[in-house]
RNA sequence: GUCCCCAUCGUCCAGAGGCCCAGGACGUGGCCCUUUCAAGGCCAAAACACGGGUUCGAAUCCCGUUGGGGACGCCA
């Protein structure tokens, strides 16, 4: 296969995967499954004061909930080992000293604090302050002093001058004039080489064919170019995808809520759901598709469909579309992800399957949910032995005249209907409210609060039947009981 | 400050010179259904940032302005 195809996706475990870094990674997923090749998963721990291992298990089980494996990387291994970037500071070092061997750096001497007031004074001109390139031509005596008083030396990148281009698939042809580009160091002084390094030796390492990474990053491209040019190896194809912006237009962060894919788990979205959303941030397929499969995801894929413009995350329309998710999933599945919900609660026993019964519940709620979790606060008064009234509902739909004694009726003919199903219940009720002379609405609403203590809930004839003959009777003579206490 | 990217309804997208007095979806409003709340169905309001060009013709091409975003570390 001539034109395999490698991809990447190398977070830095600094904090948790959050939504912008899921649809980096699930696009380089899609690019990887539409072309048959290779999703490599590449962690860049450089940065060891703040990286840590739960960060990384955090990393690992928001793709994992997503559904995109990687078919290189942590727990699996691969051809092209370690998948670590902390493991692979050898091979970084030598790609540092070949470059200086081969005059493309040069060691800086520089200390941090000169570098730092530089920056300084030029801030406070409103400038930016670039390497002056201090160290490309010292002396070979002064270097000698240096060297012989062991003076902490850092390697810094040669940025030749001229334009540097590159092909992004989103963005069209991108030039940089290397002026604008200083000689920025790739080993620190104490041998940790710096990102721009790392991350261009180990996708030339992995053969990593296609970038396809955070808008964040253009700037820093050219400098991968040149790294890429200087160390001989084929610059990869780029894709820089636009970032994910919070309701406000700022760029997503904390104090948006929820950004981080394994908060959105606990809130009861599903992965497919939220997998199709963050597909439809900033990508479409060409045309007006929005509800669409893995399946169809991966065959429409391209990263020419992937647009220019940041976007804003809409929670509105995760909601909606988890909604739809939920409608079309298979009841057995369905029941199987809200049971571990309920048990939590102890609305349900811990291990128990699902029976018909709760299967049936399920079914009368699922219209009404938008999120898992839905499922356990509408499933509650349901599943409990005694029905607490909302105030409202008792405002609401109790404060009717005679109540009671309609109830009372409509208890003594809920006795006697058989079946007690949807249909002679619906026609019991609607009987006895034309006996008694008053609306079929107060005796539904009057149901209802019996039944669930809400203002809502689904179609109260379904409910009752749901519920059984004992239980309804014995719920609307709890009511009983209320209203004649209330007087 | 310098460099780079972006610019179609409130939001996400379609539109790659005539098919567009701009299409879909979410959201919003109304109506229908209805025992409530949803779901569902129907309808509606809602946008090509601005200014110059190019062209017979521009949302689509070019330039500028404005606005937004990103990057300018011995962080990643």
């Amino acid at each position: 296969m001539a034109s395999s195809v490698r991809v990447r996706f190398a977070p830095s475990p600094t904090g948790y995967l959050h939504v912008g870094g899921a649809r980096t990674a699930f696009f380089n997923w899609l690019y990887a499954r539409r072309h048959g090749g290779a999703f490599v998963l590449r962690i860049e721990d450089t940065d060891a004061e703040r990286s840590s291992d739960d960060m990384i298990a955090g990393i690992l089980d928001g793709l994992r909930w997503l559904g995109l494996d990687w078919d290189e990387g942590p727990g699996i291994g691969g051809p092209h080992e370690p998948y670590f970037q902390s493991q692979r500071f050898d091979r970084h070092r030598a790609a540092a000293a070949a470059l200086v061997a081969g005059g493309h750096a040069y060691y800086c001497y520089c200390s941090a604090d000169r570098l730092r007031q530089e920056r300084e004074r030029a801030d406070a001109r409103g400038e930016a302050w670039q390497y002056d390139r201090a160290c490309l031509s010292l002396p070979s005596q002064r270097i000698a002093e240096l060297e012989a008083s062991r003076a902490p030396r850092a390697i810094r990148f040669k940025v030749p001058p001229g334009q540097t281009a590159f092909a992004d698939a989103v963005h069209g042809r991108i030039e940089f004039d290397g002026a604008h580009i200083e000689d920025f160091v790739i080993l620190r002084s104490d041998g940790h080489p710096i990102y721009h390094l790392s991350v261009v030796v180990d996708d030339v390492d992995m053969r990593i064919t296609h970038v396809i990474r955070g808008d964040d990053h253009i700037s820093n491209t050219p400098k991968h170019v040149l790294l890429f040019q200087a160390l001989g190896a084929p610059v990869p194809r780029f894709a820089h995808v636009p970032l994910i912006l919070g309701a406000d237009k700022k760029r997503l962060s904390k104090r948006h809520g929820a950004t981080s894919v394994m908060e959105y788990a606990r809130q009861g979205y599903l992965p497919d759901a939220m997998v199709n959303f963050l597909a439809l941030l900033g990508w479409s397929p060409g045309d007006d598709r929005e509800l669409m499969s893995r399946r169809e995801l991966v065959d429409s894929f391209t990263l020419e469909g992937i647009s220019g413009g940041n976007a804003v995350f809409d929670t509105a329309k995760l909601e909606w579309m988890n909604g739809q998710y939920i409608a079309r999933m298979p009841i057995e599945e369905l029941a199987a992800l809200v049971l571990p919900l309920l048990a939590r609660e102890g609305l349900w026993p811990e291990h128990a399957p699902a029976d018909e019964r709760l299967r049936r519940l399920i079914e009368l709620l699922r219209p009404r949910a938008k999120r898992l979790s839905d499922f356990v606060d509408q499933a509650r008064p349901f599943l409990v032995d005694t029905v607490e009234y909302e105030p409202e509902a008792i405002k609401k739909h109790l404060d009717v005249p005679g109540l009671s004694e309609h109830v009372a009726v409509l208890v003594r003919a809920l006795r006697e209907t058989s079946p007690f199903d949807e249909q002679q219940v619906e026609t019991t009720v609607r009987r006895t409210a034309e006996q008694q002379g008053i609306k079929a609405a107060s005796l539904i609403h009057a149901a209802r609060v019996a039944a669930t203590g809400r203002t809502a809930s689904p179609g109260i004839f379904e409910v009752l039947a749901w519920l059984g003959r004992d239980r309804t009777v014995r719920r609307l003579e709890q009511l009983v009981s209320f209203l004649a206490s209330q007087d």
